[in-house]
DNA sequence: GCTCTGCTGAGAGGA
């Protein structure tokens, strides 16, 4: 009874639907020896019910896909006919099925686990002439036979299919495309096709004439021995089934380019079902990475180890398929054969307990989150919901075609132009919630042709969308496409793969491994002298004038530093300052720095700095996410002015000191050539340990910067978090006090602004650099006169009290309360999130007088925790006054000021993230002059850490003024007082 | 309960 009530509620964000592509909810599965019989539902309210014979490893409350036809109500799939696709909307490749036909453990690992070795510097040897040329020459006899014998154009033999009789003949007329990708949520496929090609099959008709016929099929190519081994025939079989909607082929080819021996391959239904059946294996384990027991979460059990040294012996996951055998399932050495023990010693024998099971709870975490972000993908939306039902919840556009040429702007890079084919509505594409700079998916309208290329957005106008697409779609003029907004699945395999990474058997991941996991004492060497070079000397004292004593402190911990530093940069303490200070130095010492933070954002803020100094560097990362001031220190512009060999390449990577890129950038090839002296990661309070890892591979020493009193990394998964997921390498690390510099000394607010965060969050430590910091007040050059006139108002309406506006708007008084409990300010819950009207409608009120007193717009910053606040407080400041005023979430504002900062509470009951000390701490660390809060005190007083701040401002008499006055339309100074 | 940035990625082949 308990697994049926948990079943029978359909998710929100699960779609059903009938039909060919149909989407059904398991029910119930009832299992006897040899039958499994299935009752599904295609309807969300679960009725009518249908059923299902198959034995495909199935739970209650997942969705499938059902092929072939239905009588009455009852699905079979069985030998002649019908398909169970598991979960169809996980798209799975074919190269994936392919490996698990030998070993399913290490398909699934594979899903997991990125292997990084092949991206190194000889894939990029073939994007040289020379090179490719060398490459090539060796097939260019097997390749001229196979033309001869099959291509149409010359006059070839062909091949004979046996599914056809044995007259049956066919030559390859055209090589339709290369490298086409197929997206197929009918059967759960996904893959790229080596060439899809155009086919003409003669066959004897009776008597003597032949008929002719064409067909496209996919022809997979393979440049190893000629093996028409049972995975090169799989993949084969694959392609045709993923692509079958688009070109309806029954076989496909399979050509090896040593001997240009050319094989068809047909499949019979078994032969589809049963690789079906490998997919619905792989996408269970995928899908059910974590399990649940007793309301504690466990990593699940793999397929087992296939104990054949032949095949283990090259596999890429064999640490991987090891760590998770003795980290996750446990087993020690003792209770197994000999061939698997030995197996396990030799890959984790040098790793102890605590690592395994850093590794272990890491990997958890990871699946944890992993399954929060799977529900909120709405990559299926692409072909679940039809161009118009995505176009209302915004991020799609439909009815659009190719106009205009398209144009090759690089290698892989081509320029479209989209135009709405049908009339346009009246807000134009503009309004279709799409931006320049997104990601996008381009599809068909009517949706065979799904996923047909990816790519950025560039212009967005009313009646015309630009794009960079990673396909030429030309040859679709006239074709009706859609483009969607793609979020992306990006899933964990970076983090995965660092963790991977982080017990490798290997002299770098041994140190890391030490200070990361073991947590040993960061050591310092004594003698500055030694490190510093003796003609460095002069420039670095000349380059240390610059700055305070807590900066030049770290500088030196830095220098001093064997293993790393933890530069605490408290709220405008210059941190920016300060790393590009520390890049400088150690440039000026000749050291290599690889230079990183999360975002690329940053990455830019600190190169920005940088680049004003002459120090060079290298910066990594598209260029669409680049600063367009840093656009030029980029590989892409550097390679624009001319590489052409690897050599001159190699010198490109090796040229600057300085590399700079962020912390998921790390795949770039250079890594596999360079070490640096030192990695330094900015905001790394924000990183989540796993990706945090990922530079440090490459430095000797690493420093990071940061303070875990502001925001930690986002996770999505409640119990992840509270297995300590948000916990950063930052944090972790900083229980070794001997390895931290405190910046305390700020240059952003006044007194009384850093009064409150003093009390809050860092007893008394923060100090302001200068006097002219601590008494700076927003200049209001017009006061006087918004004075008088809300004087005036005053004295024609008595009965409204002004004094509290007249009080708030004081330069003089720097941090202001306004109390709504009494008006009341009530929130409410829409669809986007949380809001709160009235103190929407406050904060416009107010902006508006400090406004026309004399506050410039851009000196204006509006936060508010909700989104949705945001939204409603925009709305309201529509008119031009307000053009420049910024309003953004708390989060976004992290490391950036503004003079006048007004923050907007929203709560009137309890909420989850203003429980949070270290967002409250951001929100009132942001304000240079002015910090105006608006909130209902007798709410807030319920969370601890406002709690604690409004102790602070009643002390300090800061809550100066209740906003007691009724605040509505009818009766307000907002109507009486007109445009003020 | 509602905070959000990363990222091409599928497959390249050997025993």
């Amino acid at each position: 009874i308990c697994i049926l009530a948990s079943y029978s509620k359909v998710p929100d964000h699960v779609i059903l639907s009938g039909g060919l592509n149909n989407r059904y909810w398991v029910l119930d599965v009832d299992e006897r020896p040899g039958l499994k019989t299935l009752t599904v539902s295609c309807s969300k309210s679960l009725h009518p019910t249908e059923t299902c014979l198959d034995m495909t490893p199935v739970c209650c409350g997942d969705v499938v896909h059902l092929e072939g036809c239905s009588d009455g109500g009852s699905w079979v799939v069985g030998r002649e006919q019908g398909f169970l696709v598991l979960l169809p909307d996980s798209l799975i490749s074919g190269t994936s099925i392919s490996n698990s036909i030998r070993c399913m453990r290490r398909a699934v690992l594979g899903d997991m686990f990125k292997v990084q070795s092949f991206t190194n510097i000889n894939n990029i040897r073939t994007c040289f002439y020379e090179e490719m040329k060398q490459e090539l020459h060796d097939y260019l006899p097997a390749l001229e036979h196979w033309a001869k014998e099959y291509l149409s154009s010359t006059t070839p033999k062909g091949i004979s299919l046996k599914m056809y009789d044995s007259t049956t003949v066919v030559t390859v007329a055209e090589l339709a495309d290369i490298e086409e990708n197929v997206w197929s949520p009918r059967f759960g496929l996904k893959g790229k096709i080596d060439v899809t090609a155009r086919v003409q099959i003669q066959k004897p008709r009776s008597g003597s004439h032949r008929t002719s016929e064409e067909r496209t099929v996919p022809l997979e190519l393979k440049t190893g021995k000629e093996s028409n081994s049972i995975e090169h025939r799989s993949q084969v079989i694959l392609y045709t089934l993923m692509s079958s909607e688009r070109y309806h082929s029954e076989a496909g080819l399979l050509l090896y380019l040593k001997t240009g021996n050319l094989h068809p391959v047909v499949a019979s239904h078994m032969d589809r079902r049963e690789l079906l059946k490998l997919r619905n294996t792989l996408v269970h384990h995928i899908h059910n990475c974590v399990e649940k027991e007793a309301k504690r979460s466990r990593l699940s059990k793999l397929p087992d180890i296939l104990t054949n040294r032949q095949t283990c012996q090259y596999c890429p996951q064999k640490r991987n398929c090891a760590l998770y055998e003795r980290a996750v399932d446990g087993s020690s050495a003792d209770d197994c054969e000999d061939v698997v023990r030995d197996f396990l010693q030799q890959e984790t024998g040098h790793l102890i307990p605590p690592q395994l099971s850093y590794f272990s709870h890491w990997l958890l975490l990871c699946g944890l989150e992993a399954t929060s972000m799977e529900a909120k993908n709405g990559r299926k939306r692409v072909w679940l919901q039809t161009a118009e039902e995505s176009e209302k919840n915004g991020s799609c556009v439909g009815n659009v075609q190719l106009s205009g040429p398209v144009t090759v702007q690089s290698d892989g890079v081509f320029l479209h132009r989209f135009q709405r084919s049908s009339m346009v509505p009246q807000e134009g594409l503009a309004s279709s919630g799409l931006a320049s700079g997104d990601r996008i998916v381009v599809s068909d309208q009517k949706g065979k042709l799904v996923g047909l290329a990816t790519g950025y957005l560039c212009e967005v106008s009313k009646t015309s969308i630009s794009c960079t697409l990673d396909r030429d779609l030309s040859k679709f003029s006239g074709v009706l496409f859609r483009l969607d907004g793609d979020e992306g699945v990006v899933g964990l395999s970076t983090h995965l793969t660092n963790l991977s990474r982080l017990m490798e058997n290997s002299q770098d991941s041994d140190r890391l491994r030490e200070l990361v996991v073991d947590l040993r004492p960061p050591e310092f060497i004594y003698n500055l002298s030694s490190v510093l070079p003796r003609e460095a000397k002069d420039t670095v004292a000349n380059i240390l004038k610059g700055l305070n004593k807590p900066q030049k402190q770290a500088m030196k911990k830095v220098l001093l530093s064997k293993d790393y530093t933890l530069i605490v940069g408290m709220p405008g303490t210059g941190k920016t300052t300060t790393i590009c200070t520390l890049v400088r130095i150690l440039h000026a010492c000749g050291f290599s720095v690889l230079l990183t933070s999360y975002t690329h954002s940053a990455v830019d803020n600190i190169l920005l700095k940088l680049k004003r100094f002459r120090v060079g560097f290298l910066r990594l990362g598209q260029g669409q996410k680049v600063h367009p001031d840093i656009l030029p220190y980029t590989e892409e512009s550097a390679r624009k002015k001319g590489v052409h060999t690897l050599s001159e390449l190699e010198q490109l990577y090796n040229k600057e000191l300085t590399v700079a890129t962020t912390c998921m950038g790390i795949k770039h090839p250079i890594f596999t050539r360079r070490r640096f002296d030192f990695c330094i990661i900015d905001e790394a309070s924000q990183i989540s340990q796993p990706i945090c890892l990922g530079p440090l591979f490459y430095a000797k020493r690493f420093v990071l910067v940061g303070d875990h009193q502001q925001l930690p990394p986002i996770v999505q998964n409640q119990e992840a978090r509270s297995l300590g997921m948000d916990e950063s390498l930052f944090k972790r690390l900083e229980l070794h006090s001997e390895a931290v510099v405190q910046l305390n000394v700020q240059y952003r607010m006044n007194r009384q602004i850093m009064s409150l965060s003093n009390s809050l969050m860092y007893e008394g430590r923060l100090e302001c650099g200068s006097e002219r910091t601590a008494t700076a007040l927003l200049s209001l050059p017009f006061l006087l006169s918004v004075q008088s006139e809300l004087s005036s108002y005053s004295k024609s309406h008595p009965q409204h009290d002004l004094a509290w506006i007249h009080a708030t708007l004081l330069p003089s008084s720097p941090v202001c309360f306004l109390d709504c409990s009494m008006v009341p300010a009530l929130e409410s819950v829409e669809k986007g999130g949380i809001s709160n009207h009235t103190e929407a409608a406050l904060i416009h009120r107010l902006l508006s007088l400090l406004i026309k007193a004399g506050c410039k717009p851009s000196d204006i910053g509006v936060i508010a925790p909700y989104r949705q606040q945001l939204k409603s407080i925009s709305a309201l400041l529509q008119s031009s006054a307000f053009t420049g005023v910024e309003v953004n979430t708390v989060d976004r504002y992290q490391g950036r000021d503004k003079s006048l900062i007004v923050f907007s509470f929203v709560r009137s009951t309890l909420g989850e993230l203003l429980k949070d000390w270290r967002r409250l701490n951001v929100a009132i660390t942001r304000a240079k002059h002015k910090l105006l809060m608006v909130g209902s005190i007798t709410t807030l007083r319920r969370y601890a850490p406002v709690e604690k701040l409004l102790n602070h401002l009643q002390q300090e008499n800061m809550i100066s003024f209740y906003y007691t006055i009724i605040f509505n339309s009818s009766n307000s100074f907002a109507n009486g007082g007109g445009d003020f």
